[in-house]
DNA sequence: CGCAATTATATTGCACGCAAGATAAATTAA
DNA sequence: TTAATTTATCTTGCGTGCAATATAATTGCG
């Protein structure tokens, strides 16, 4: 009867932390030679895949809130990846346009992936089965979290 | 020819990040009552496995290093959850020793682990495949850093 | 034995994440 | 219309993670 807790290797949640801080710790010297980091890096694969938009797609896409995005979109304003301008149509959205040299930074970058791909020895559906898990639980408790609004 | 960037969508790393900050959204409202941070509970999983260890072995549990542990568990150690002791037969470490009120904890936050798992939507059978390739991923990163030091 | 290499921990600095609260513009309702 | 509400963004403060470096104790080697 006696409640017992669970040792850390038996717990998801500790799995899917200390996976996603090795896969940090992967990423960081890949991204260091380009002086993004990895947070960076998601805000830019966003705005690669559509530009000119408001902070708040930005937020959408990137699932990072308003006190984490707008630090993070002043810094890649300061290293001159993009712009921030507000929207005429209504002054309160802030719209990020990528300069020429964030469009450029796409293809210097482009490299990154193969390289983190080929440290990584989990097979292509190993890889694709911890995505979809992975998705799907980050999708239910946006949900939750959705409901809870 | 044109290398593409893969979206958001399609990133394993992604999909392990969003998750993983999804669920520290779900876990701190949990653990706010007991005034306790996730990292700080995995401190705590691990002392309630195995007490009186030093930092060094502690840090091989939990996966944390010096930079990160040294302060987490100064931090436990002001809250009166443990104490740092160092060891006669070896003056360079420091050991780790619950206090009674930090013992007392397990009992008091053993309603936690359930409350989360009752919030998830997936499957047992789908968080443990979660788990394997979260934990398969982790186990391969440590040993690609344990080969390059 | 004595000194260089190793080992265990601590410190510093930077960049998140996010809850909470503030501000300002736009919308809605009375 | 004007006041109340909603919406978009910003700010503050705290707690990580971790690279880099520092410090101090111990070990090992010549």
């Amino acid at each position: 009867m006696t409640e017992k807790t669970l040792p850390l290797a038996q717990q998801v949640c500790f799995a899917l932390y200390s996976a996603n801080n090795a896969m940090m710790r992967l990423y960081r010297p890949l991204l260091q030679p380009f002086d993004l980091t990895y947070p960076q890096y998601v805000v830019l694969l966003a705005l690669w895949q559509q530009d000119n938009i408001s902070l708040g797609q930005l937020g959408q896409q990137t699932l990072f809130d308003s006190g984490t995005l707008t630090p993070l979109v002043k810094k890649l304003e300061q290293k001159a990846i993009l712009q921030r301008q507000s929207d005429p149509a209504d002054e309160r959205v802030k719209k990020v346009v990528l300069t020429p040299f964030g469009q450029a930074l796409e293809q210097q970058v482009v490299n990154v992936m193969p390289a983190l791909r080929c440290q990584v020895a989990l097979s292509d559906d190993e890889l694709v089965l911890l995505r979809e898990q992975a998705r799907a639980l980050q999708l239910q408790i946006q949900q939750l979290e959705q409901c809870r609004k």
